[in-house]
DNA sequence: AACGAGGTCAACCGCGCGTCG
DNA sequence: GCGACGCGCGGTTGACCTCGT
């Protein structure tokens, strides 16, 4: 029967919160030796007073080598916003998608930059006319070469993208837009490097079809 | 310079699923 | 078939950072 001090006692032995230096070259270096895999089992046989669970969270997230770490890009915010309005919150899978980015990256940029304005009345519809676009593999091709070919991403431009933003072959479909939505309310982008400049860029082209 | 508010992100938690004995 | 265990996933937390006042 396990005891309260016993209970006490191991936890004390367990280690939390942020990774040491120390912490991260033992588990680098036991991986490189051993390879993945059982985690439990490798955190006791590393020597590492830790979880296989926060073991497992630390490699996949930082330690592996092949983690990508900086600002996410134009060209996989875009993906992100394709993927989510297939998806939803399936970051593990969305992440497969992006080499090097990891679902818990994905989810915090999603939460902290993108679900903010979730409740904007243009993001909806923005969202679903990403995923109609984007179901066209020509249409990807092309935004990824547009994408990838800036070197601003303030003045970056799509392509035409069939069911997109500026695609309103039917004027029935604009008025309605219009009469059942009213003008739609566009965030300002404070930062052009942000998610926001690829946005802004796809809403500002919505914009300008409802005005010209 | 100091402080508070808001943003970011690493890490933890709990649940559900798959595997194994 | 069933229970125990380990793992992976999505949600949440909290420490730290940045920016505005």
């Amino acid at each position: 029967m396990e005891t309260g001090k016993q209970k006490s006692s191991v936890e004390e032995e367990l280690r939390r919160g942020p990774w040491t230096v120390e912490e991260d070259l033992i588990l680098t270096n036991y991986i490189s030796k051993h390879g993945e895999g059982r985690w439990n089992s490798l955190a006791k046989c590393a020597g590492l007073k830790r979880t296989g669970k926060s073991c497992r969270l630390r490699w996949l997230n930082y330690l592996r080598p092949d983690v990508r770490r900086g600002n996410i890009t134009a060209e996989e915010q875009f993906l992100i916003l394709e993927l989510h309005s297939r998806w939803g919150n399936r970051w593990s899978k969305i992440a497969q998608h992006l080499p090097g980015r990891t679902d818990n990256e994905i989810k915090n940029y999603w939460r902290t930059r993108v679900q903010k304005h979730a409740n904007q009345q243009w993001m909806p519809r923005l969202l679903e006319r990403i995923r109609t676009a984007v179901d066209s593999s020509r249409a990807i091709s092309n935004a990824h070469t547009t994408l990838t070919s800036s070197n601003d991403n303030s003045k970056f431009s799509l392509p035409h993208v069939p069911g997109c933003c500026n695609d309103y072959s039917d004027e029935r479909d604009r008025a309605w837009v219009v009469e059942e939505e009213g003008w739609p309310e566009f965030p300002t982008p404070s930062d052009e490097g942000s998610m926001l400049a690829g946005l802004w860029e796809l809403s500002a082209m919505g914009s300008n079809m409802y005005v010209e």
